[in-house]
RNA sequence: GCGCCCGUAGCUCAGCUGGAUAGAGCACCGGACUUCGAAUCCGUAGGUCGGGGGUUCGACUCCCUCCGGGCGCGCCA
């Protein structure tokens, strides 16, 4: 593996600089050369150690040379540039090395908490992003052998849901056997009902009810169960993150399980960790002045106005209270545990309950590292619940605690205007702009869907007309997600996605389907040549591995090595993934890998070649190629169809 | 007011913990299908990296400052 070569690097390095100089080596980093000619790593080191040394950076870096000696895996050594070392690796060595898979396990298990939508109306892009983004890390994780726990939250008895039935009640006029019928009508999908019941609400309260009375009523009954209303909410809410999973199962994505707040509140999690707060004077309960008759949590600045509310002066608890609780719970440190039943036996989710549960359920919970995959604007309320673990004394889980933060989907104001949204003329000039949910705005995520599936089936249609329509459907189904997945997963997490159909529905250029173009061109190489030649033997490409010629063929051509040795980078990549939080690092590669693919199969003739040992070469490079390009895919939730 | 993020080619974006000549895609223009499939490939053109200081052998990257834009700061989540 390349962890391996660049850890023996470094190791080599620093004790170098240790003997040689006896001094403390600085931070030693490898960087990829500009060039394939100038080797495949380098280091600047001899560049830092220059000023500590006084002495000229080439002078320093041929000396490390000298006394590096002999390192597995490198080949040679030189110097270039200013005073880099430039490393030149064994190709064959490292092909043959790359073979042998597999991380170095940590120990300990992850749990990733992502999607989490609010179970009132349809999913949007912006949902998608965040499972896109969550679901590629989970995917990535696992790859590296982690003990990985998929949790979607389930806020079911908030604001929002509140809110959707408020209107289902007041405005809509609709009992809880209405609702029933509703949903068993499959004409009618139910969370793009309720996405418009959600949107008549705004204005219902704004003229019968401003100051919001029935939302707290509804909430407070909500939050206690046992009422008609609770019964209702907890229909509409159960039955819309069914909706959510299923749509979130059209990209490939699925969890372990759902963990609801109305049983983090039944259960009772949060008189404990309020417990737990007054004890170790991390909220204080205020006696006057605005805050009177709350309990307040201080944050680091100095006044009395920064401070957060945890519970309110009529006892209920913010959200911040109880995802306190929750954050508890997910790191082993509430000393209760929720109960289980299965939400859907076929794909294996689990979901939280009140009741009795299921007694033979998986473990869940009790989380070494946490990732909480929230936008950017919650980060002042992911800061208030950290510090609400630092104030318990719980500072090593506050750092394993980790809001994994990401940008927001924005329209372009073309695209709003497109959907029938009015906009200003100020907004017209912008480059995004956000639209509200709560209006019943935006690009909900299976019509996104839809329209890709149909986009897909068409240009399929057209390349190849004799494929059943079962089968164009298929792998339109799988271009759409690729074509959707990639384009939710190559900007980088702090960039601002402003949506605009026409880039999203492309399928040229660095898209989705372009890197499975790719990966089918590689499959259909392979298919080609067992069709032209049944007797073909593969086994003869893998002996090539250990046959003297690899060497030769790689040192041949530095075009075909450079591709070779990209394709060998994939698990450096995954890893700096993981270090990083930036998935668009894999998105980036991939797509570089098909390009360099794409090069290599305009340029090479692989089946017509005529020296036999050449051909297998070619076969070699083809299925290492594709075999990487392929696991990247994957790593990202994106399928190879079978053709395109 | 305080805090966070962004400003790189006409447009949308990369640029790894400071390192070798700042890269892609789209759009534009010009080429390549009798070949393993052209959802592809090749080429041309396009940049004072928002401005100004500073640190450094070296700054798109770090610090300060200014300009422009976005978001957050609720007894909502």
């Amino acid at each position: 593996m390349l962890l391996d070569l660049h850890a023996r690097i470094k190791d080599v390095l620093r004790s170098t600089i240790r003997s040689q100089w006896n001094i403390e080596p600085p931070e030693i980093t490898l960087s990829q050369t500009p060039k394939i000619e100038l080797g495949e790593l380098a280091t600047p080191v001899s560049l830092a150690l220059a000023k500590q040394l006084q002495r000229a950076p080439r002078g320093i870096a041929e000396e490390l040379i000298a006394r590096a000696g002999k390192i597995e895996g490198i080949e040679r050594m030189e110097v270039a540039g200013a005073g880099y070392i430039n490393f030149y690796v064994d190709r064959a060595a490292t092909l043959r090395g790359s073979r042998v898979r597999g991380f170095a396990t940590e120990a300990g298990k992850v749990i990733v908490e992502h999607t989490n939508i609010n179970p009132n109306k349809a999913a949007h892009i912006g949902h998608l992003r965040n499972a896109a983004i969550g679901d590629t890390f989970v995917r990535i994780l696992q790859a590296a052998g982690r003990n990985v726990e998929v949790q979607n939250y389930i806020d079911n008895t908030g604001v929002q849901v509140a809110d959707v039935i408020v209107g289902l009640k007041h405005v809509e006029k609709k009992t809880i056997e209405d609702i029933q019928r509703i949903i068993k009508d499959s004409s009618v999908k139910f969370d793009y009902y309720c996405w418009d019941v959600y949107a008549r609400v705004a204005s219902f309260y704004e003229l019968e009810d401003p100051k919001h009375t029935l939302r707290a009523e509804t909430l407070k009954e909500i939050e206690e169960g046992k009422s008609e209303t609770a019964r209702m909410a907890e229909l509409v809410a159960m039955t819309i993150a069914r909706c959510h999973l299923r749509t979130m199962a059209r990209i490939n994505v699925d969890y372990d399980l759902l963990p609801r707040e109305s049983d983090i509140l039944h259960l009772k999690f949060w008189d404990y960790a309020f417990r737990e707060l007054r004890q170790k004077d991390a909220i204080f309960f205020e006696s006057e002045g605005k805050n009177k008759g709350c309990w307040v949590m201080r944050l680091e600045s100095e006044g009395h106005d920064d401070d957060k509310i945890i519970v309110r002066s009529n006892g209920t608890v913010t959200y911040v209270g109880k995802d306190i609780a929750y954050q508890l719970w997910k790191l082993g440190l509430l000393k209760q545990d929720f109960r289980y039943d299965v939400f859907e036996a076929q794909q294996n989710v689990w979901v939280t309950t009140s009741s009795a549960g299921t007694p033979n359920h998986p473990s869940f919970g009790s989380g070494d590292t946490v990732y909480n995959l929230i936008d950017v604007r919650q980060s002042y309320l992911q800061n208030v619940v950290r510090q609400g673990l630092l104030g318990l004394g719980y500072e090593e889980q506050a750092r394993r605690s980790i809001h994994f933060s990401y940008e927001v989907v924005a329209l372009t104001p073309a695209c709003a205007e497109e959907l029938g949204i009015e906009i200003s003329d100020e907004d017209r000039k912008r480059a995004h702009i956000e639209v509200s949910g709560r209006k019943g705005q935006g690009v909900k995520a299976d019509d996104l869907l839809d329209t890709l599936e149909n986009d897909a089936k068409q240009e399929v249609a057209k390349r190849n007309p004799e494929l059943r329509n079962s089968e164009v459907a298929e792998i339109a189904h799988r271009i759409a997600v690729g074509a959707l997945r990639y384009f939710l997963l190559k900007f980088t997490r702090n960039a601002i996605i402003a949506f605009d159909f026409r880039e999203a529905l492309n399928f040229d250029g660095e898209t989705g389907p372009y890197l499975q173009y790719a990966a089918v061109r590689g499959n259909n190489i392979i298919n080609k040549l067992r069709e032209a030649e049944p007797d073909f033997d593969f086994s003869r490409v893998h002996q090539l591995l250990n046959d003297p010629k690899l060497e030769a063929f790689l040192n041949e051509s530095n075009d075909i090595w450079e591709l070779v040795y990209l394709a060998l980078r994939l698990d450096e990549i995954a890893n700096q993934v993981i270090m990083t939080l930036e998935p668009a690092t894999l998105a980036k590669y991939a797509f570089t890998l098909a390009q360099r693919f794409s090069l290599f199969y305009h340029r090479y003739r692989i089946i017509s070649e005529e020296d036999p040992q050449k051909r297998l070469f070619y076969v070699l490079v083809v299925d290492l190629v594709r075999e990487s390009l392929t696991k990247a895919l994957d790593l990202m939730g994106i399928e190879v169809p079978r053709r395109m």
